[in-house]
DNA sequence: TGTACATCAGTGAACGCGCGTTCACTGATGTAC
DNA sequence: TGTACATCAGTGAACGCGCGTTCACTGATGTAC
């Protein structure tokens, strides 16, 4: 997030080359510093090395260019809990488990790119590209939520859209409630991936379909909350 | 939230009378107007018909006035928490029940509190009041998971704290995913409310603690989620 | 290979604006006697 | 009951500041021929 050999190698000339790029690391390392509210169009140019009027040739505004990020976390945000989810290998409750602490992980390693995502007010509407970058991310919850729904004999198989906004919740509340270690925060009894795995666990004993793996628990690190 | 017939009756001479609760108010209305960001010291004294300097007789900042709209809305959520478990009577899942639903209701009804509270990045530690009624708050979740898990016997009772935690999450998690009307959302196949409940049943039911009701569940308006 | 020209990205100066904050002040209120 | 005085809450003018936004401009890049 701050300066990479990348910005700093060629010592720009009259063009700075790649701006739009730089505008949006420059937002990015701002919302990290002060939260989505405390970053200004200017501050970005200046942290870009250019004048204040440049950043017009590639962003309307401030919204536009907020939304830019978000897109990027999106994005970013997707590719990473596919990666963790990874079709549901070896088993359904180990990926799962995988899947949380991907989550989780996100949200602490880019609390800029996840407050820009979900907590700036930028409406999803405003681009297409946004709406579906963020579709896409919300997929990867929902093939989780499917695959788990399938291991469960159909007579009473719970709807996986359901299950898949249950699990998104319960993370985005750990994740915003307990997820960020710089605020002042509640002192709590473990770790908030403990926490969310064990919330998930009971959740899924409640589904009827933890029951297929009694012994031990859906991965390693798992902890019986009992 | 908007003038009611206090802030008029009696058209003020040199001394407003009620300064600080008039810039609380202010603070709210234009928290609700344009989020936590979006509220200014000076927009607050215009808003309470008065000097830009007055705001400084009462409050040392922009924080500290925020923090004691936080301090407010802590105090009504308390209350609103409370009077729904109200004690956990006629029984524990119907109080349960309520208590969800006052949660998003308060998140909704108020969410100029609520975002002052959870997301306007005030610190709970600017005052020990602060703390002390985010704590009350939250200690009526706390109670509610106590009398939930003295149902369970002893030998896998689940930790209390913990449950007071995972229902925290689970509430708001759907409140700030969901709860808020305004903002362009997802689209559900359910409300908020109904979501909430369901994601709570299966969670008992994981518990261990469900299947003393099974017939029906915990509420009059309570869908079976599968 | 060289030249003319169009396009593009960034400049820098300027503007109006609202904010936060200060200051000496003044009008109102309450209290001592 | 009246007067003098202390305290307090709000005034209004002023300041420096950074922001968003515009404008005519200029340096660099690419392309047609």
């Amino acid at each position: 997030m701050s300066w990479s050999k990348d910005d700093r190698e060629s010592p720009r000339g009259y063009h700075h080359g790649n701006l739009k790029e730089a505008l949006v690391r420059a937002a990015l390392e701002l919302i990290a510093q002060k939260g989505p509210a405390g970053f200004t169009f200017a501050e970005a140019a200046r942290w870009a090395g250019v004048s204040p009027a440049a950043p017009y040739r590639h962003f309307r505004d401030r919204d536009q260019l907020l939304a830019s990020v978000a897109l990027r976390g999106f994005n970013q945000f997707e590719a990473a809990l596919a990666r963790a989810w990874d079709d549901g290998l070896p088993d359904v409750f180990t990926a799962l488990d995988r899947l949380g602490k991907a989550y989780l992980g996100f949200a602490r390693a880019e609390p800029a790119y996840y407050s820009a995502m979900f907590e700036a007010g930028i409406p999803l509407a405003i681009s297409p590209e946004l709406r579906e970058a963020s579709d896409r991310a919300f997929a990867v919850l929902r093939a989780a939520a499917e695959k788990l729904c399938a291991t469960t004999p159909a007579p009473n198989r719970p709807p996986a859209l359901m299950v898949a906004l249950h699990i998104w919740a319960m993370s985005h509340g750990i994740a915003s409630l307990f997820g960020r270690g710089d605020a002042a925060r509640r002192a709590l009894p473990m770790s908030p991936e403990e926490l969310l795995e064990a919330e998930v666990l009971v959740y899924l004993r409640g589904l009827g379909v933890a029951e297929a793996k009694p012994n031990g628990g859906p991965s390693a690190s798992a902890r019986n909350p009992n």
